[in-house]
DNA sequence: GTCTAAGTTGAGGGCCTCATCAACTTAAGG
DNA sequence: CCTTAAGTTGATGAGGCCCTCAACTTAGAC
């Protein structure tokens, strides 16, 4: 069997795992390795050795957190007895981590297949929006023309807000947010003037999001 | 006087505004010089000694584009019999703007202060943009709760989503801007969680993305 | 206490971008 | 043609990030 750890080695994946954490909520899935190596008193070597690269690191951070939270936003969302409400307070709870954990808002909006539990999770988060989605659409609430594969829009559009208002007016990603969510009433619904992506047309957006570290080429 | 300018100075000051002007609408303001250097069959250091580092050059290279293309956008939304379609025939064709060149993007949702032309230019167009909101607004047609503050909601998003969808679904913009733009009808509105950003607020934020070249410490 | 495999280290090679400047080239006036 | 100031070049240093690996350290078994 895989030989157990030497304590000290465990100790070091805990403080990686903590450092990456804070790192990755402050400064985006894409921050230097370097600094979580600092940060966790450790040299970048180890961060490689016990972790492998960035992508294995991510799926050793992210997956709980981001579980976590999508569970409580859509506990919330079927709590809530009006399915409008519940959807918005879906939507509005994914915002808030957004803005609150840069980290979260590139995992919700991207993809990074290799790592492959974050993946899971966020591929199973669409089917948890589903029904709320359903729930909205049922009630006549939510416009009948919006779909799943429209919700990377918000995140993509909230992330964008938050990033940029983040030092400057930190809540008004909440302002536009709501602006957007009055257009997806039943009641606002104009004819659209496209159709929605494809769900392999959505996939293929996030991970491309996800490979583009920054400016290509 | 300044002396004029050699005849080959001015030729190679050309191809550098050419190549420039490609360059940054194909992959942002961004872009390295050193690509711009070599598009324009110059060396890096003629682009430094033309120009003097990225801002003077982007300031040599988008005013004009910018004004030209706002304008457009004006005079066709000024056109449009009904107040409402000269509010959504503005700012889709800024939107797409957007989605067609990348360096209009970071224009239109940044600042770059010692871009000063581009700034002056920008700022201009804010008040432009307020003739068009003034008119939406007197005709009941665009809520009354949506300033011209709440504008880079708009860029911001729809350059979010422009960018994530260029090379999977170039139109899903269209999509995403007009569920939003559905959300700013009169008869959409709903009460809003936040007060618009202050102008300086708004300023700030679009600074700070300039600033932000990519991710900071 | 000794030993050794497991683990850590941090310098270094690779790659990229910025910005500079001494040495070279050339336009254009006389 | 010759001269020379204007202009260009591209190698270079500086800074940043990635990832690796030979040398060193240490946990933990005996």
């Amino acid at each position: 069997m895989t030989s157990p750890l030497r304590r000290d080695a465990r100790r070091n994946i805990e403080r990686v795992v903590e450092a990456a954490t804070e790192a990755f909520r402050e400064h985006g899935l894409e921050v230097p390795l370097e600094h979580i190596a600092q940060r966790a008193g450790v040299s970048p070597g180890t961060v490689y050795n016990r972790f492998g690269g960035r992508d294995a690191l991510i799926d050793a951070v992210m997956p709980a957190l981001i579980e976590a939270r999508v569970r409580e936003a859509i506990d919330r969302a079927l709590a809530e007895p009006d399915p409008w409400d519940g959807f918005a307070v879906y939507v509005t709870m994914l915002c808030e981590l957004q803005a609150t954990d840069l980290a979260a808002g590139d995992a919700l909006g991207r993809r990074y297949p290799s790592a492959e539990r974050l993946t899971e999770i966020c591929n199973a988060q669409i089917g948890d929006a589903q029904t709320i989605l359903d729930r909205a659409h049922q009630a006549g609430a939510l416009r009948a023309d919006f779909t799943t594969e429209d919700m990377p829009y918000l995140f993509w559009s909230s992330a964008a807000v938050a990033r940029a208002t983040a030092d400057t007016a930190p809540d008004a990603w909440r302002r536009a947010l709501a602006l957007t969510l009055d257009g997806l009433r039943a009641s606002a619904a104009h004819p659209l003037p496209a159709p929605p992506m494809t769900h392999d047309e959505m996939l293929a957006a996030m991970t491309a999001l996800g490979e583009r570290r920054q400016g290509r080429s």
